[in-house]
DNA sequence: TTGTAGACTACTGTCGACA
DNA sequence: ATGTCGACAGTAGTCTACA
């Protein structure tokens, strides 16, 4: 599995155990609503500042995100 | 601080630590050495890709770096 | 060994529209 | 509520070269 199709699974089982919908998630952190669409579905590879501001509209810790994207590809 | 620099900081604290060169440290991780440069001095914003090729480059967790940047920021 | 510059390619991220 | 498309601007990342 690569490594953005990890970071979009996460990022949306995040998501959606919060119950946030996508243009929710997009405006809480500033994003365009398409682009969290294609990042869930692993098209895209967000850059640190995206990373940053994701977590921040979820509320995470931008090293979680990180980690349990490492755990998915069993790193 | 921005995101970019805390992060360029993480990376040549790391480096250093290490006693390895940008060059070698690029040859580890695949990337252009003038890149790392830029990385270092916060010029540019890795991908995740690109940080997961630099924390596997230098024997470290992504995670960690991401967490060592947060902590940077105060965050 | 590192910083910088310029020129370049590929991709990130935005936006409007429609299923 | 989400996926997708096309067009677009800006920037990530490469490479050669020189101080």
């Amino acid at each position: 599995m690569e490594i953005e199709e990890a970071f979009g699974k996460v990022l949306r089982k995040i998501r959606v155990e919060k119950s946030i919908s996508q243009e929710e998630l997009a405006h809480l952190c500033g994003l365009d609503r398409t682009y969290i669409s294609l990042m869930e579905r692993g098209k895209r590879k967000p850059t640190i500042n995206t990373i940053f501001a994701l977590a921040k509209g979820l509320n995470e810790s931008p090293g979680d995100l990180v980690i349990e994207t490492e755990n998915l590809l069993h790193l």
